[in-house]
DNA sequence: TCATTAACCAAACAAGTATTTGTTTTTCTA
DNA sequence: TAGAAAAACAAATACTTGTTTGGTTAATGA
């Protein structure tokens, strides 16, 4: 569940108004933290990006950190529906994985705010909440999980391994890339490509 | 350079008394920059860590962030006499990164604080001092990028996405890495492996 | 021995922090 | 169109932050 419950009539989930800035609010929010940092945004950072007082941000967040978690939420349904819409034609294990990459890549350098904050602040910057944050990661990371475990790999190779090692690759391009040279896409086919067949000569 | 650099008679570079509490100080900071983050230290923190008052410690740093540029100048300095020592009786192009490697992330894994600052700090913490902490990371990464430079790889290898890849790998063992499981050496030398001979049967 | 000064303490400073409270405006609905 | 709830403001709160200032101690070298 994202945002505040209120007493809401029964039926609807949610009796929002139309003038409803909480999306704003959010989008702001992963902006900022995704730019700057976590503990580097302030209410006020965030409040004036929309044009809002501090204050005014806690009628709809109880604290910056469920502010976090609501970045964090809606970060993690974007790029799990994205990277299940992309792997559901293919087949091939190897190709499934590629696509998966790709998409990842695409999603975390694409100024995606959402995902950056996903990917850039890690969970033990808020420690009320670093339970949720790490469970979310872990959602989404189990989708890769399953994929590489379908991988058909040679013998003794360790798929966890695999994974931590691709992953790490990947994340960390957000510290290095910049557009305009080579493509998200290509460095994710690289990347898989290094990892799939043989560097050394 | 390091630390301040006072009126010091000719032939010294520092006439410092036998009861210099500097490297204290640094350790401590090293220590809190790298399991809290530097913005989520404070100069309480790192005072009190060895006894001293907050206000004390600018009579050794002008700033906080100076005293983030002194740890990461130790930390480089550190880690690049280790690398290369390592390497030094080593021949083989393929055996030499491994071992560097295994350095590298031996040295990141186990508990060294100013290696893990170097790492895991980004120069964007400290705007005033970006340029020269990015400086620091270079001088070190040189060394990475001579290695992979001498490898003979398949043709079409691009070295520079090779290094990115394998660097963030490995540094972001920081992030999931405990102790007790895998070792550190076993880490590397799989990450190594992985891009080296194929992973696809 | 004694002036020098490195090294520290004690205490404050000014600015910034997340958050709370009471009040007002806006918007929907009955 | 009145009334209620939603959404925002205005202003303060309680606290933390990096940093400064001026005084104190003790090691040092002439």
């Amino acid at each position: 569940m994202s945002g505040k419950s209120t007493s809401s009539s029964k039926t609807t989930t949610k009796a929002r108004r139309s003038h409803n800035r909480v999306q704003p609010l959010l989008d702001a929010a992963a902006k900022l933290f995704a730019t700057k940092g976590y503990k580097e945004t302030t209410m006020r950072d965030i409040g004036s990006e929309i044009g809002m007082l501090p204050g005014s941000v806690y009628y709809h967040f109880k604290s910056k950190q469920e502010l976090l978690l609501a970045v964090y939420e809606q970060a993690v349904t974007g790029i799990k529906t994205r990277l299940l819409a992309a792997i559901a034609d293919e087949q091939d294990p190897w190709r499934k994985l590629e696509v998966a990459v790709v998409t990842h890549t695409e999603t975390i350098l694409d100024q995606n705010d959402y995902a950056h904050v996903m990917i850039g602040v890690l969970p033990d910057k808020a420690p009320e909440i670093q339970q949720e944050l790490t469970a979310l990661r872990d959602g989404y990371e189990a989708i890769l999980i399953e994929l590489i475990d379908e991988l058909p790999v040679r013998k003794g190779i360790d798929r966890k391994l695999l994974r931590l090692m691709l992953l790490g690759a990947i994340n960390s391009t957000q510290i290095w890339y910049q557009e305009g040279t080579i493509s998200p896409e290509e460095i994710a086919r690289t990347f898989v490509g290094y990892i799939k067949d043989p560097v050394a000569k």
